[in-house]
DNA sequence: CGGGCGAATGACTACGTATGCAACAATAAG
DNA sequence: CTTATTGTTGCATACGTAGTCATTCGCCCG
């Protein structure tokens, strides 16, 4: 049915070979051959067939992309650069949500194994399994915002215990003393960095953190929506909460506006990654920011270095981005309560 | 350095075609030569290329999903409906987006062409190029909402002109008689539709739309953002928007936030499509909704039909589903002109 | 007890391309 | 006019697997 480079040979009177060097431009044809086959290729509705492409040259010219769930902007955001960066290399992306895998991520191995150059994990959910298995076969594998015990991977994080400080220090700053927390699964590494460094700052403020403040949870505007709303709802409720990312901040913005709470008057709240919609006006959330599409295309530069050559047992890089704060309108001064410098 | 089937059929003292065999669950394979070949496999970790067996047996066993950015949540929903169904089928999604391939589409033939076994274009964007060069060649092409000239394709369709009849009825009824229209690119037949219907129910009631009320342009936060305040600052304002999709709409509120003005009290807004977003408290949109889960299983259903062997000259088929009104709060009577029901 | 039959497996080839190597033509140098 | 050289092209092969056909073996039935 579909033409093969056989039948362009024939057709444009030259040999099979002359037409896969003339389709992927090698300097040895001459122009004119070129051309020749060109036209007779695109006559025909030649298209080079990649399964064999990939067969022959041992490379598929794909890298895999794994993320949890791409409802949440924050990966789209790193999907976004991961495909940018690719994309000036000549490679495809093939992504996949390990969404319904939530357990063993083998049959994620069984996905991406044997069809991709290589991998990056944005994801945080999928067990550890996955990219241990595909790395010891000796798979590329590049992990983003992610903590395996196993050595050997490349990895680009975001200073997520520096997050925490900053919150910390914002809020502290800004009066707040009952400070509410709701934050990611714990099984996550990053999560429990940047909890570990919120609460040793507030303690060193010399206001520790209070254990009944806080919740955990997905990532989701469900999750914040109803957390909030249960902390709001409590005798003696915060006057600020620090969210898991943005999207978590929108759904305890959402449970405010519900209970009649004006945010930064009654509620402060803050986000974490500063996804695109947090500036939008009706948000104005105040968030720790993360450069998401830097980290992305760093990641997907990784990737493309170990494909291209660069040894599994070189030394496994690490990039560490920093975070930063940015202010905006969700939240404000700390009313109920007097401001009370507790710096030492 | 990868193991192949023969490394397993070696070391598992059995033939090459057995092991393929028995990766692939052929019944004609003892259980136990099939747990041994397992074992094996497992402790090589052997996993079959994807290549190979796409060259083989004529099917990658993938499908390519085309969206003009995944930025946008509708895009969002038809991929994981997409995702849904033809995960049940064993087959994976090659996800595609034509953002950077704005003009031409030969690229995206290019990427798509000879690895995929069929094409899904959800995006609106990229030219009518794309779509009818890879069907030309024999590949099954699926559209969503998405109206080309040349005949057949499979096409599955929200009934827009509906959902422009729906809208319109539903602000004449809160005696809305000055309607701001922002809608997509007239280039695409959807958006056509729409306005035609909504335009025809309004000048049935009496109150033909008022050609300055009305903008363009792509459906993005910014463009809904600048349009309405640019709508709400002239002398006449309207006292309701009907906005291109969810998102403008979000970005019209945004505008209208940042003007002072109260939403659904100085003015209404109403969206289209109804991604999740829309029930959120904060948004509480009106909206006209579409099954975009419903509607892109069905086309990945077709696009399987096809490929299962459903000759491409069998009746292209065409699935059109109804819109229907969804009221939130964002829409409420209008205020400032006397209720003057204009109905005959 | 032998012929035949079915179940299980093995040998072999083709899928469409990339690529090393040989062949060839054209040109330059001797 | 011969030989070396450079630049183009053709030939042949291998990539790893699926599937066709052939083979083996055990077993049932006549």
């Amino acid at each position: 049915m579909a033409p093969t480079s056989r039948d362009i040979a024939r057709e444009a009177g030259v040999s099979q070979s002359t037409v896969s060097r003339a389709m992927r431009g090698d300097a040895r044809v001459t122009v004119e051959t070129r051309h020749r086959v060109a036209e007779v290729a695109d006559r025909l509705g030649y298209m080079p067939n990649r399964s064999a492409q990939s067969l022959k040259s041992r490379r598929s010219q794909t890298v895999g992309v794994v993320v949890a769930d791409l409802r949440n902007p924050y990966f789209l955001e790193i999907v976004d650069g991961i495909q940018d960066e690719l994309n000036l290399a000549g490679y495809r992306s093939f992504l996949v949500t390990d969404r319904l895998d939530f357990g063993r991520g083998t049959e994620l191995v069984d996905v991406l194994g044997g069809s991709v150059d290589g991998v990056i994990f944005a994801s945080s959910r999928s067990a550890d399994e996955a990219p241990i298995r595909l790395a010891s076969r000796g798979m590329p594998v590049v992990l983003i915002n992610r903590e395996i015990e196993r050595q050997g991977f490349d990895r680009v994080l975001s200073d997520y215990g520096m997050g925490g400080i900053l919150a910390a220090r914002h809020l502290h700053e800004l009066g707040h003393r009952r400070i509410g927390l709701i934050t990611g699964p714990s099984s996550l590494a990053v999560f429990r960095d940047r909890e570990r460094e919120f609460r040793r700052v507030l303690a060193e403020f010399g206001t520790p953190f209070d254990e009944r403040l806080r919740r955990e949870g997905l990532y989701t505007h469900q999750v914040g929506s109803q957390w909030c709303a249960d902390l709001m709802r409590r005798p003696d409720p915060p006057t600020a909460i620090f969210c898991a990312d943005d999207v978590v901040a929108f759904g305890a913005l959402d449970a405010a506006l519900q209970l009649g709470l004006r945010v930064s008057d009654d509620l402060s709240l803050m986000g974490y990654d500063d996804i695109e919609m947090a500036a939008w006006e009706m948000f104005s959330l105040t968030t720790i920011r993360q450069p998401m599409g830097d980290m992305a295309r760093e990641a997907a530069r990784l990737v493309l270095q170990r494909i291209g050559g660069l040894a599994m047992d070189e030394e496994p890089q690490r990039r560490v981005y920093a975070a930063s704060l940015v202010r905006r309108a969700s939240t404000g001064p700390a009313k109920t309560e007097p401001l009370d410098d507790g710096s030492t």
